[in-house]
DNA sequence: GCGTGTACGCACCTTAAGGTAACCAATGGC
DNA sequence: GCCATTGGTTACCTTAAGGTGCGTACACGC
């Protein structure tokens, strides 16, 4: 049985994974497409270096302090960002994108160019879909 | 601002689009994340040709009729699949995934193998993480 | 003395996602 | 008659996600 499903080269690789290997691969796809994670990440990727909390706050608009902590424990979890504490008062904290975390943007970002070239398509099929 | 946060030429071709088409652009990638979009969408796609609503049901293993349901009505709204009733009883109503669709998986397989293949740093990063 | 700034953790509430199960229509087989 | 088949729809319930707001440490400027 196919464990991704995807096209065959990719589905070839995925059966050589375990049954772990496979759920976490779908975890980390997953997460691309969590409301937050993405943005989270990619806005550390734009910044020249490190950033405080507050200051990545201010750039993902309308994320909640709880969301952007739990995006960024999940980040550094996965090794896709780091994080250093300065035991100072008032606390600062610094966040950084990863070697691995720049990669996988990398792979992300021709997915979100096909999508962004392909909108007038989908808003077509919606718009005959809705109407007839 | 940038909308995206990607990469520079993906972020350049994202600024071009309106804010509408930007939300449906981001939509279109959140699917992906989608626990049975996708899943569904690459049965379609390893099919030779359409399935019956019942024969998806059997590959996606665990998905619920109603979930199912969802699932290909949001592909079929934006073209990713195509659906064919016929006026039989009992009723048959045939799936099939479109070029679209079929584009759509192409440009997710890179992604996935790529998690596929990094799966054991994401393991690692998780080890250290987790053990202190 | 007293408010201000920082990066959270915690408790609380609201909303949404997703699963289960029952119901439907019309026909063919027993 | 009675039941199974097929592709749903609907009501109901449980779980999870996510937002709001409060507490906390203490050094600093006023």
């Amino acid at each position: 049985m196919a464990k991704s499903g995807l096209l065959e080269t990719c589905d070839a690789l995925c059966e050589t994974l375990t049954d772990a290997e496979d759920a976490l691969t779908r975890e980390i796809v997953t997460r691309l497409a969590d409301k937050w994670s993405l943005w989270t990440l990619s806005v550390l990727a734009g910044a020249a270096g490190p950033m405080r909390f507050s200051r990545v706050m201010d750039q993902v608009e309308g994320i909640s302090q709880k969301s952007l902590t739990k995006a960024l424990r999940q980040l550094e979890r996965d090794g896709l960002v780091t994080r250093k504490m300065f035991a100072e008062v008032p606390p600062r904290v610094e966040y950084a994108i990863t070697p691995i975390g720049i990669e996988m943007l990398e792979q992300v970002a021709p997915l979100w160019t096909w999508a962004a070239k392909s909108v007038h398509r989908f808003q077509a099929a919606r718009a005959k879909f809705d109407g007839g």
